[in-house]
RNA sequence: GGGCGGGUAGCUCAGGUGGCUAGAGCGACAGCCUUACAAGCUGUAGGUCACAGGUUCAAGUCCUGUCCCGCCUACCA
């Protein structure tokens, strides 16, 4: 044991722990249990490679929540899986068959999907060793894949079951359209960009008269596809053109000037080119006044032949280029204006998304929508933090038909048969026998569904359903939905939809969102930013526990929580501080064996600083279940950081050495009681470092220390003992005179080899015992003390310094080392500070509506502390008088 | 346009329902290799809690307004 060694090697620690767990079936959840159920369902990571930062955040905060129900004794659950992720997936692999000179066109869907399949192969293995890095205690036995046989029944079962509701339905709309990806997307999937744009004014001759109408446009190639120009129904400036045509330069087709409310007489020209297959609006407008939708956009963004030749086949831009280089050369472009404006971004490849009219999938998610609201109303789920619940609300509020079917390869294809004769539809688990027409031939429907469609079924399909599981009657509603509020509507939402949808039931009582991973300067980390931290990187230079604790540490409830190196550098200090602690204690005990029987352990506790650390470990057992029972993970992590570092190793294995000088174990071995303790409360935070010290501290057997389970995994959770006050104040009390003189010490130079005598003087006769007898025994641990002497009155030794705490005085003879400047500088300091928290006490006590009005107890208070204050402020002045003459 | 979050020490952040003399980590300065830990120990400095009003006996905390920063959301061509 003295072997260990002094510095905290985690990669020779964490390597050994989490085979042993898996090996001993810890995180095996029971599907039928007496005890309590808790389950999680973690949010799948996409099989697109690495983990990053924000699962790191997210899977410890996990395992924190899981690691510590388990320990309280629950039935928990952790199930682990992964997401096939859609159109992200494929552009990740079109890239790289990119690079090897072929693409997904080439391949052809059955290649490319079995493409795909090899590669989910790869990285989903990838991804579950660094979750295993991680520490992560999910139940493996139950890994899922959002593309799994289970998934494909339960997503077909849900589309039909939905389908059948009447809440699925095919549309012609206008849709947001990836001419790079070729598909549909929803809203959610367009990012809007501020970019900087032009105004492009435009003049539209008005046939049969020589005026000229201006209209103003952003993008000029989309004239192309006009089939109006609408003003509003009241401008006085364009009355009489109501009703006239005009002729479309370029085109030459005389198209109508129409009246339409939703023109804005106030912005650009007030008169409005409409372009109904091209834009939303121009879309509804075209609806109200029956507008031809001329589409001149082919899918992947080139001009078609509805527009005149010379355009067709050019690309947007191109074609933007030469409509406005021809419009100049024609006299119809009255000037371009700088405008800066959002543009529609696909959010995964980064393309100017297209608004399309196209035939399309659709979900009604406004029932389910209402279901969620009022669900979450009646209090079934919480959001936490509390705001998150306006933003879900107002989503929900006003939420619009979900566009599900996608034009893509990677992922489950929709239901949908469509007879050959008749091309009647039919909706069904597998390729239907006959149709109604008496035909038998079929085509299955080429578009697959919209990946969030799976990833909403998540919650109940990787239990089971369809099947009744005893897994869904146990676990489901699973308990908490750990997430970045950044999906709150991507998944969250979906999956609480689909969960009333499908289930009847919301898929979790509580949805914790934290916040995103960001740099110091507050900039969301993000690998194309290139200001990430690498997860495994960190891992191997810190050890995980140094950055699970670094997580944990700055998880607080702000929207976007900066890491910094630093903190994860505290970490680290961190795990050393505990490592040596224990090795400290682990080696005093070679000597000090723990006693067999428990009369010999419990024989005096009645020690001050016995009672004092057992008071102070279960106040923070309770202040830190208090703050992980409400996801307050920095509270949870500071509070045992700051009893672990700075009262147990500052102060109580300093009074502990003592005891020990003395041959007095008793103190050491409360120390390994507290330390087995702290290992259990931090084991959710840092699982390896504590299942280390865990194993080699005496936690079974006879002796009266913690239970005697196999691991510190399925040992039980900490309960607070209760506090002892009195115990409290008594030691604060005696850190007080110590700290005190501690500083007198270091601000007057003494020498640290130098003992000083030390001079109390107190007049309360009882303080005067209680210092008597601990001063004695403690003293020498902190500070070298030649001699103590203590009285009711004491004469100031000349040449001496001194303290203050209340009526209480400290005096130190420094004949000879003392500089009389440098201590009236210190005095000077402490009397001027004094004199203004006198002022406002006092100030507060002479308001008689402060003595009237406020609580008893805060009056009592504040006059017990400007009585301290005075007492101090006049020891002070007088000490400063004589330092003068 | 609507909404949300933030502005507290040099930096990054804590300060649940108003009430101890406003805290932590990191950094800075000074002194220590005190046999668990120099990835450590001891001491010190550093804050008009963005600004202006208001409510209250009492405001970092509640209300109103203003100014910055960030984000979400919306169909202004």
């Amino acid at each position: 044991m003295a072997s260990l060694p002094k510095i905290y090697d985690p990669q020779e620690i964490e390597g050994k722990w989490y085979q042993f767990w898996q090996n001993n079936g810890f995180f095996h959840a029971e599907a039928t249990s007496d005890k309590p159920p808790y389950a999680i369902v973690i949010p799948p990571p996409n099989i697109t490679g690495s983990l990053h930062i924000g699962h790191a955040l997210d899977n410890t905060l996990q395992d924190c929540l899981i690691r510590w129900k388990r320990m309280q004794g629950y039935n928990v659950l952790w199930m682990p899986g992964t997401d096939h992720a859609g159109i992200m997936t494929e552009l990740i692999m079109e890239r790289r068959l990119a690079d090897e000179g072929t693409s997904r066109i080439a391949l052809g869907r059955e290649k490319f999907v079995e493409q795909m399949w090899e590669w989910k192969e790869e990285t989903s293995d990838y991804i579950v060793s660094q979750l295993q890095k991680l520490g992560c205690s999910c139940d493996w036995d139950r890994e899922r894949f959002t593309f799994d046989e289970g998934f494909v029944t339960a997503v077909k079962t849900a589309f039909l079951h939905l389908y059948n509701q009447g809440l699925i339905y095919r549309d012609t709309y206008m849709v947001n359209w990836c001419p790079n990806c070729n598909t549909v997307l929803s809203n959610l999937e367009i990012e809007p960009i501020e970019i900087d744009g032009n105004f492009y004014h435009i003049r539209y001759p008005v046939i049969d008269s020589d005026v000229m109408l201006e209209i103003a446009t952003t993008r000029p190639e989309t004239m192309l596809g006009d089939t109006a120009v609408a003003v509003h129904p009241d401008d006085e400036r364009y009355q009489h053109l109501i009703g006239k045509k005009v002729l479309l330069p370029l085109c030459d087709r005389k198209i109508p000037i129409i009246a339409d409310d939703y023109v804005d007489t106030e912005f650009g020209t007030g008169a409005l080119k409409v372009t109904p297959a091209h834009d939303v609006n121009d879309y509804e407008i075209g609806l109200r006044h029956d507008l031809e939708q001329r589409t001149v956009f082919t899918q992947d963004g080139h001009i078609n032949e509805n527009a005149p030749k010379k355009y067709v086949n050019l690309s947007r831009w191109d074609c933007r280029k030469m409509v406005v280089e021809d419009l100049k050369k024609e006299g119809f472009l009255v000037k371009i204006v700088p405008h800066r404006h959002a543009v529609g971004h696909h959010d995964r490849c980064n393309t100017v998304v297209e608004p399309a009219i196209s035939p399309q999938w659709f979900m009604n998610v406004r029932p389910l929508a209402e279901r969620a609201i009022e669900a979450t109303k009646k209090g079934e789920i919480t959001f936490i933090p509390e705001r998150e619940t306006t933003r879900f609300f107002h989503w929900m509020e006003n939420i619009e038909p979900w566009p599900i079917s996608r034009q893509r390869w990677w992922g489950h294809r929709l239901p949908i048969w469509y007879c050959n004769a008749c091309d009647a539809v039919t909706v069904a688990m597998d390729t239907p026998q006959q149709c109604e027409c008496g035909a038998t031939d079929f085509h299955q429907d080429e578009d697959v569904l919209d990946t969030w469609f799976s990833s909403g079924l998540w919650p109940f399909s990787t239990m089971g359903w369809p099947e009744e599981t005893d897994e869904l009657k146990t676990f489901y509603p699973t308990s908490v939905l750990v997430t970045g509020w950044d999906i709150l509507f991507f998944w969250v939402a979906r999956m609480i939809m689909l969960g009333l949808g499908c289930m009847d039931e919301v898929p979790f009582r509580k949805v914790y969102l934290h916040g995103l991973v960001a740099d110091e300067k507050g900039q969301k980390m993000s690998k194309s930013k290139g200001n990430s931290i690498d997860p495994l990187e960190t891992i191997a230079t810190y050890g995980t526990d140094a950055f699970r604790f670094a997580l944990a540490n700055t998880s607080t409830p702000i929207p976007y929580v900066p890491l910094l190196e630093s903190q994860i550098e505290a970490g680290k200090r961190f795990t050393n501080k505990i490592w040596n602690a224990a090795r400290f204690i682990l080696m005093n005990l070679e000597k000090f064996p723990v006693p067999a029987e428990n009369a010999e352990m419990t024989e005096g506790q009645e020690l001050l600083e016995i009672q004092w650390i057992q008071s102070r470990l279960s106040h923070t057992i309770k202040t830190a279940t208090d703050a992980i029972e409400n996801f307050r993970f920095y509270e949870m992590a500071q509070t045992l950081y700051a009893f672990l570092w700075h009262e147990f190793c500052d102060w109580y294995l300093e009074f502990a050495k003592q005891r020990l000088s003395k041959n007095e174990p008793k103190a050491l071995w409360v120390a390994a009681d507290v330390l087995e303790q702290m290992m259990r409360l931090l084991h959710p935070i840092m699982p390896f470092l504590t299942e280390e010290i865990w194993q080699q501290l005496p936690h079974g057997g006879n002796n009266s220390l913690a239970n005697d389970n196999a691991s510190v995994t399925v040992a039980p959770w900490p309960e607070p003992i209760g506090e002892n006050p009195t115990a409290e104040a008594t030691m604060t009390n005696i850190m007080e005179v110590i700290e005190n003189i501690r500083s007198i010490r270091g601000e007057l130079n003494v020498p640290i080899g130098a003992s000083v005598e030390v001079h109390i003087q107190s007049p309360n006769a009882e303080d005067r015992k209680r210092l008597e007898t601990y001063l004695e025994q403690y003293l020498p641990a902190f500070t070298r003390v030649s001699n103590i002497t203590i009285a009711e009155s004491l004469p100031k030794p000349s040449a001496s310094a001194e303290a203050v705490i209340g009526d209480l005085a400290i005096y130190i003879p420094l004949a000879g080392v003392i500089d009389f400047e440098a201590e009236k500088v210190r005095l000077t300091k402490r009397h001027d500070q004094t004199v203004k928290d006198v002022a406002a006490a006092q100030k507060t006590l002479e308001n008689p509506n402060f003595i009237e009005r406020a609580p008893e107890k805060v009056v009592a208070q504040k006059r017990e502390l400007l009585e301290r204050l005075l007492v101090e402020q006049e020891k002070l002045a007088r000490s400063l008088t004589m330092l003068s003459s």
